[in-house]
DNA sequence: TCTGGCTGCCC
DNA sequence: ATTCTGC
DNA sequence: GCAGAATGGGCAGCCAGA
């Protein structure tokens, strides 16, 4: 039944309501709630994919120590519907034949945080690899000849995004077939400039790419390689990687290698690091040498340095408590976010530039809740600019500090609104709260407008269109 | 034909 | 994406 | 330390309804 209304279709929500009515009349009173989460997918069981690997293991094996078979026919196969019917019907021989296959998506390697340079020596040890994080989208080629299949980060086919790509990147390679991991990110045609995240986004499209191929041109920055002309490369430390890489694939205007430093002591990271900010990237990637590429799991050979957590007075903000959401989950019955505003001194208003959802312990987030209860307000207060559906209004009397990697151009804050581009706003990528309450400010000593437009333009990667005012 | 709300996927 | 928490 | 579950901005596309 639900494959038919897979694919447009004329009228498709009506077929769904009438699909989703007789299932429910078909429950229990009991089951209707699992059925709706589970058909908007927000089922929580507390059970995520490695769970449900256990469980396989033992249904199917009898012993949970098989799951690294599993989790490795997984990570090379990225099905784990493939990997569950197989070990069903076949058993752990049928597991142990999953390999590495040209055009199937693999699992990529993640990276944990770290956040200084004198955590990351700790944890990396003598020498190590500094790659620049370049902001951009992940890209998993496979390339066999003229043919490429582009895989995102989560194993989407992204080859429509990228036509440029597919054209392009054959001519650089010099392997019979290999699969490739690279960042796309979009540039500044004349000066080769790194461009916003924000910038690439436009290439996400079904329509015009052929246009947005012009007007948004891209590098493709190359760091790792899987397999190479029928080989799995997986075992291969990251030195031999690299050097693999380097040797199947041809540099030029289109495509790179990422920028990458062995380094052995915090200075020389930190000179790295000046150099990889400078150049308009989001930090370092640090990787061990002589490691080899773990598909699918977030391990201590990868580690992510921002550029954010090492200075500690950092870039703080402190904002204004303008509005609130009420939370979901264990965040019931307190706010789940609240919305932020800055300071506008000329119009002496508090205009919203962010939600924050993130950096709260369970603790603040009851302290947050007592504190902001009795400031809530029947009506917006008119000082408060923002076009958001609030679930409660505040009156503007806290302020709390906030941190974030990133300032934006925003089409739905109010921060700035006007002054760098015309109908938009200014906006924070990626804010945490960092866990103080600033009970001690005023909320007119809060972070201003003028504050926020300094720190924009001081960003490397800036926005170049015509709309700029 | 246009638009607001919503979704899915990037980070 | 970031972050916190239970195990 | 892992796994899970809270939560962010913002882009294009889709669809229902104006």
């Amino acid at each position: 039944d639900i494959s038919q209304l897979e694919g447009a279709g004329k009228n498709v929500q009506d077929k769904k309501i009438n699909f989703i009515s007789s299932l429910w009349n078909k429950c229990k009173p009991t089951e209707v709630k699992f059925v709706t989460k589970l058909l908007l997918g927000t089922l929580r069981l507390g059970v995520a994919e490695n769970t449900v690997m256990d469980a396989l293991a033992i249904a199917f094996t009898g012993d949970k120590e098989n799951r690294k078979k599993l989790q490795y026919a997984y990570n090379v196969s990225s099905d784990l519907g493939k990997v569950a019917e197989t070990v069903a019907t076949k058993g752990l021989e049928g597991i142990e034949k999953f390999e590495i296959a040209l055009f199937n998506p693999i699992r990529p390697m993640l990276a944990d945080r770290v956040k200084s340079e004198a955590e990351a020596i700790e944890k990396m040890g003598n020498e190590f690899a500094a790659e620049y994080k370049l902001d951009g989208e992940r890209v998993q080629l496979h390339i066999e000849g003229d043919k490429v299949v582009l895989f995102s980060r989560s194993l989407e086919k992204i080859e429509i995004y990228y036509p440029d790509i597919i054209e392009k990147i054959p001519k650089n390679i010099q392997a019979d077939n290999i699969i490739l991991e690279a960042e796309a990110v979009a540039i500044n045609e004349n000066t080769g400039d790194f461009l916003p995240f924000q910038e690439l986004m436009h290439r996400r499209r079904k329509y015009k790419i052929e246009k947005a191929i012009t007007k948004y041109p891209i590098t493709v920055n190359f760091f790792d390689v899987l397999y190479c002309n029928g080989k799995n490369c997986m075992e291969l430390s990251y030195k031999e990687r690299r050097e693999k890489m380097e040797k199947h694939v041809k540099e030029d205007e289109f495509a790179k290698y990422i920028p990458m430093k062995l380094v052995k002591n915090e200075c020389e990271i930190e000179d790295f690091m000046e150099n990889s900010i400078n150049a308009g990237s989001e930090g370092l990637m640090l990787k061990m040498l002589d490691k080899p590429y773990q598909a699918g799991s977030r391990g201590n050979h990868w580690l992510k340095l921002k550029r954010e957590y090492s200075n500690d007075l950092g870039d703080s903000l402190d904002l204004v408590v303008i509005g609130g959401y009420f939370g979901k989950g264990r965040r019931t019955g307190n706010y789940g976010t609240l919305l932020l505003a800055t300071y506008d001194e000329d119009e002496n208003t508090f205009p919203s530039i962010c939600k924050v959802g993130t950096g709260f312990t369970d603790e603040s987030l009851d302290q947050l809740y007592q504190i902001l209860n009795p400031k809530v307000s029947i009506k917006k207060n008119p000082r408060i600019i923002s076009e958001m559906e609030a679930d409660v209004w505040f009156e503007p009397e806290l302020v709390i500090e906030v941190v974030a990697s990133e300032i934006t151009l925003s089409p739905i804050h109010k921060a700035a609104f006007n002054t760098i581009r015309k109908n938009t706003g200014l906006a924070l990528r990626f804010p945490k709260f960092t866990g103080k309450i600033r009970v001690d400010k005023a909320v007119e000593d809060a972070s201003t407008n003028e504050e926020v437009i300094t720190l924009y333009k001081g960003q490397k990667k800036i926005a170049h269109d015509k709309n700029l005012m």
